[in-house]
DNA sequence: GCATAATCGATATAGTATTATCGATTATGC
DNA sequence: GCATAATCGATAATACTATATCGATTATGC
């Protein structure tokens, strides 16, 4: 058996790098570039060489060969294993409108540990159809179907207004964590984890950028 | 003309966090409640007292109120401002198949200061469909298109392959920034801000949080 | 073989972000 | 009015993250 690697030198914000980390390395030809360095992977994905080596350092089961750098396929295998992709988790989602379509549909999540099983809409007439294999269930479904399936993961694709019931519906079905697309903050109980994907921020940084650059270049151009 | 506020105390951050403010004040009655201090804000979005109150501090045009707080149409001017919300900036989408669609159709990017004004699809069977009132333009339609409207931001909602090719394209129209929900690391010069939308990032956290959460509970199990 | 240069790991430093503390201020209720 | 308690702003302490430096190690080419 793998001995249960130590996780605890790995920070939030490295955790968010080794997706890239891992994409890139799947895209190398494993016979021809058997060694990788830090230092290449730090240029290419424009990031500090340091802090690269340092998260290698943290993934890798092996260490890296000074002049040489790590093994990929040994990066590849220990970067699956910090982020999980080798236990895939099941989960349910719900809301089947545009945006949970767009999720159930989405292959790449079942190479990433994500195996979607089940959505849940309110629209009756979106019940037991399927959307990629899916099937979609009534609402009144849920509590029980992810306590009988032992579904740990709750995906929230719904409006704003419903967000909080529907949470609450996961919860009483056992749900551990939720992956929240709709911009509330759920109230959970603290065993239960939420992560937020707020495209709200995201817009906001590229707002914020534009309007530093705007400035920027006014600037530029009134001093000139 | 209001003063030029100075953004430099926000952090990156803080940035993340005001869109859940906003969305909290929003939510308020503002003939009922007039004032707001920290220490509610703080408690009701689960944040630190006095992080919220530096935050605060950083957005508001006019200080806070000693026993009373901040006052909330002042705070939501100034989140705002902050953000950008009132400089609605015009994008185009490329790319309209599930997700593509979904954010076509998220009304709350408008209220946000994006409004997405055209799709870009390379599939001919969707060109000059209306997708909730924004057309589907052939690729070949792009950079002019760009270029005549000023458009500053391109959101890439098109599978990993195209991704950099695409966004060729939209530099070419003269696009500033970035939207990106492709996992890929685009290559772009340096003026031009990329926002890495990373779901797989997320769900590394989410799996990673229950894989801690297991190994714990089957501790506490095993050491009863 | 041996010098060279690339890379590593470890440790030190610098930079950010969060949380704690404390005196100053002011609404509230008696 | 005055004591009280809530809140503020400022500053200090802590924790987290990123970057720089340096000696040790080892593939490469002569």
């Amino acid at each position: 058996m793998t001995e249960q690697k130590e996780n605890k030198t790995l920070s939030v914000q490295a955790l968010r790098r080794l997706p890239d980390y891992l994409h890139y390395l799947k895209g190398q030809n494993p016979k021809k570039d058997q060694y990788i360095s830090a230092s290449t992977l730090a240029n290419a994905l424009r990031l500090n060489e340091v802090q690269v080596r340092k998260d290698l350092a943290a993934v890798s089961p092996t260490s890296g060969k000074p002049r040489a750098g790590f093994e990929v396929t040994q990066l590849i295998q220990g970067i699956e294993d910090h982020l999980g992709y080798h236990s895939v988790d099941e989960a349910v989602l719900v809301g089947a409108g545009k945006l949970g379509q767009a999720l159930l549909s989405y292959e790449g999540f079942r190479n990433a540990g994500l195996n979607i099983v089940a959505a849940f809409d309110s629209n009756p007439e979106m019940h037991h159809t399927s959307l990629d294999g899916k099937y979609v269930f009534p609402m009144d479904k849920l509590v029980n179907l992810c306590q009988r399936m032992k579904i740990h993961i709750g995906v929230i694709t719904v409006p704003t207004t419903h967000a909080q019931e529907v949470c609450d519906l996961l919860i009483e079905g056992g749900i551990l964590a939720i992956w929240n697309f709709a911009p509330v903050n759920l109230k959970v109980p603290s065993h239960v984890y939420v992560r937020n994907e707020n495209m709200a921020a995201s817009l906001a940084m590229i707002s914020q950028h534009l309007k530093q650059q705007y400035q920027k270049d006014s600037m530029e151009v009134s001093s000139s």
